[in-house]
DNA sequence: AACACACACAACCGCAAGGAG
DNA sequence: TCTCCTTGCGGTTGTGTGTGT
């Protein structure tokens, strides 16, 4: 007897990833997030598709992972973005177009999201006001003081919840041989930092600044200065991140002209490039007013 | 006070890449 | 090698909030 399709046992059935029927859309709930944090403080982020069907929430798979990497994973800075940021981000479009996601890797900080969506509000209606073409009457563009929200500070505490699985899983990466970070001071004075790890990742000052700074961030958030209280290791997503594309580009360099990643980062991280931005919201608050 | 509009940000959708079997 | 599945990415849309009339 021919079975009809509705009723088709779920095993056997492929279930699609975006169910349309009973599946929640739209903001996250404080309560779903708690469930979602709670799942993955448990078991690890991965596995999307087992995390509805494990925690009962009514989102599909994609929905889950989204809402983990931007907004409840540890780590995750909000808020306003510092002319130093804004900086990296015009000059890492500039060099990579729409790559949110590369662009992201060098603020790790920030996700590909929220990235994205500040070039297309902020900084792409700044850049194109600062085009010659722009008429003296334009306004220039009130001030990024966009405030936290309160739901901000909400995920901020979800995010503490996060400490302790954060601190036994990087543990458990960094023991691993492959990652093994040796870092290397040459001048304290001048803060001329320099990271080797044994298969050669390299990573600048301002990334070990972050990392470094990392660890004073968790003492805060765990309402500790003390470092046997908190004593967490940078993320080590982003040191992988950055490892996979020193190798990714070491392949790549072989065939393009590309200067060597070396000397972006220097040129992306250099202090003058934030006055750069600086001077160019200098400008266009004059061409505002002239 | 009510409405319309603009803006910023969160979330969704579709596609592609990569991995496993 | 091929197919299927999962994950990640980028573009786009939806929603909430602020501001002007």
């Amino acid at each position: 007897m021919a079975m009809p399709l509705f009723e088709i046992p779920i095993a056997m059935a492929r279930p699609p990833c975006c169910e349309k029927v009973g599946i929640k859309k739209g903001p996250w709930t404080p309560e779903e997030d708690i469930i979602l944090v709670s799942y993955i403080q448990e078991h690890g982020p991965g596995n999307w598709r087992s995390v509805p069907t494990n925690t009962g929430l009514l989102r599909c798979s994609k929905s889950c992972r989204l809402r983990w990497t931007n907004y409840l994973r540890p780590g995750i800075k909000r808020g306003n973005f510092t002319p130093h940021e804004e900086s990296m981000i015009i000059h890492l479009q500039a060099l990579l177009g729409n790559k949110w996601a590369a662009i992201a890797s060098y603020l790790p900080q920030r996700t590909d999201n929220d990235i994205k969506n500040y070039w297309n509000t902020h900084l792409k209606k700044k850049l194109k006001k600062f085009q010659p073409s722009t008429t003296a009457t334009d306004q220039f563009a009130s001030s990024s003081s966009a405030a936290a929200t309160t739901y901000a500070s909400s995920t901020e505490n979800i995010s503490r919840l996060l400490q302790g699985w954060m601190r036994s899983s990087l543990k458990t990466t960094k023991n691993d041989s492959n990652s093994s970070l040796v870092l290397k001071e040459t001048t304290s004075q001048d803060k001329k930092w320099k990271a080797e790890q044994e298969d050669g990742v390299l990573i600048s000052r301002e990334e070990l600044e972050f990392i470094l700074s990392f660890e004073n961030m968790n003492n805060v958030a765990c309402g500790s200065t003390s470092k046997d209280a908190c004593d967490d290791d940078p993320p080590i997503s982003f040191l992988e991140n950055k490892k996979k594309k020193q190798k990714a580009d070491l392949n790549t360099n072989k065939n393009n002209n590309n200067p060597p990643l070396s000397f972006l980062e220097k040129w992306l991280l250099d202090e003058s490039s934030a006055g750069q931005v600086e001077e160019m919201n200098q400008r266009m608050e004059l061409s505002s007013i002239f």
